[in-house]
DNA sequence: TTTTAGTCAATAAC
DNA sequence: GTTATTGACTAAAA
């Protein structure tokens, strides 16, 4: 898998870095040779001779096919300073941090620096440029995500940290492009060859030969993206049988819808995450401030309109604030009386002295200190349809609770 | 088994 | 060329 590789590859320069001044041990690696697939492993030597001693300091782990998706594995970071702690581990003692705050602050250095979302992906966050621009653009608050999802975080916060970041970044830059050049010429040189010595049908049958594994990539018109958002404020749970029905409807797969669906939710629920987050924020609150109150989505129990609605046969206070999105199944077990936010507090989480010291986070963007989230009323029509929409939800959830077999009637 | 969280990767939009 | 969107997938939780 070269893309895996060449991107293990480009991180390893880069975070072999120490990016806060504390007394380190560098491991040292038995091998520091780049991957040799590495689209960028010829433009790696022009800067080898400044690199090659920090690329050194790495503990580096080889990189596999699949080893930035398997939880618990090492993805290429700027660990080495930390004191041998892997990445997980430095999330797991992670203070609170303020990840609209961060990702504000790397949208704007990239952009005053002229730097990709997806060089920076790719090198400092192991992530593809989709992902980065979707994380940049659409932040969690850090007590809704889960460890893994808290890494990205806790690698931006350490690169924002480094101070000769862009300065690395840059030089990446450089290099990735001279390994462009270098490329395009030899492919011109190769194509030139191809075209003396190949026929057309030679190409095509050459073509032809290739597998054709991948399926094309279902779009949705938008007639039927608005059906399915039909379908979803009437239900955003839907049954087997409506999906069913649905994908016979529109004509489309029923997995397909069944995607459709969780994507659709997902979306909304991080949505409604950020609106949360601009709101407090317009308000001079601290921007992810933990909702503790206001619980992300679960803010309705301030919105009026919503929370009158809510509140009835809801079966406590602190159910109403948990939030409109979560599953069923966890609504059901929060009957149970679990507490709030379990792991919003970061109770068991040592905060402050050495780590905050590692991670060298500024007031501005840890949210240890931060305030709770003011209530606020939806701002616009948008937000009131999803909101209504997470109205169904809860309904649904609460006949789930009321009535395990799918009720017919309510009885109130 | 269903749902969520996190991500990839194709492709649309700029 | 870069960024945003989104259908599909995997892993883990419930």
């Amino acid at each position: 898998n070269t893309p895996s590789l060449s991107r293990a590859a480009l991180a390893l320069h880069f975070n072999s870095v120490p990016l806060v001044s504390i007394e380190i041990t560098p491991k040292t690696s038995a091998s520091c040779s780049p991957a040799p697939e590495s689209p960028l492993s010829s433009a790696e030597e022009s800067v080898k001779s400044q690199q090659e001693e920090q690329m050194c300091q790495a503990s580096i782990q080889e990189p596999s096919e699949t080893s930035e998706s398997q939880p618990g594995t090492p993805l290429p970071l700027p660990l080495p300073g930390h004191a041998g702690l892997s990445i997980q581990e430095m999330v797991a003692m992670s203070p609170e941090l303020d990840t609209y705050a961060i990702t504000k602050k790397v949208k704007e250095v990239l952009t005053d620096n002229n730097l990709g979302q997806r060089l920076f992906g790719e090198s400092i966050l192991g992530l593809t440029q989709g992902s980065v621009s979707d994380l940049l653009a659409r932040p969690k608050p850090w007590h809704k995500l889960s460890l893994k999802g808290r890494e990205p975080f806790v690698r931006m916060q350490l690169w924002l940290n480094d101070p000769r970041n862009v300065e690395k970044l840059m030089d990446m830059k450089r290099m990735e492009k001279k390994a462009y050049m270098k490329r395009r010429h030899s492919s011109i040189g190769e194509s030139h060859s191809l075209e003396s010595g190949l026929s057309g049908s030679d190409l095509t049958q050459s073509q032809q030969q290739q597998p054709h594994l991948k399926k094309p990539r279902v779009v949705l018109a938008p007639e039927e993206k608005e059906a399915l958002k039909r379908a979803y404020q009437q239900k955003p749970y839907p049954s087997p049988k409506t999906i069913e029905e649905l994908a016979s409807q529109l004509n489309l797969k029923t997995s397909t819808v069944i995607n459709w669906f969780h994507n659709y939710r997902s979306r909304i629920r991080r949505e409604l995450f950020i609106e949360e987050i601009q709101a407090a924020a317009s308000e001079g609150g601290s921007p992810s401030a933990r909702p503790g109150k206001s619980g992300g989505e679960g803010d309705n129990s301030c919105d009026g309109t919503e929370s009158d609605s809510t509140a009835e046969g809801r079966p406590s206070g602190s159910e109403e604030r948990k939030g409109l999105l979560e599953s069923p199944n966890r609504s059901q077990r929060d009957e149970e009386g679990e507490a709030e936010f379990p792991s919003a507090s970061g109770t068991s989480r040592p905060r402050g002295g050495i780590i905050d010291s590692l991670f060298g986070i500024p007031e501005s963007v840890s949210t240890a200190t931060a305030t709770a989230t003011p209530c606020r009323n939806p701002k616009d029509s948008s937000l009131r349809k999803k909101k209504a929409a997470n109205l169904n939800n809860i309904i649904h959830r609460l006949e789930k609770a009321a009535n395990r077999d799918e009720p017919h009637e309510w009885e109130f």
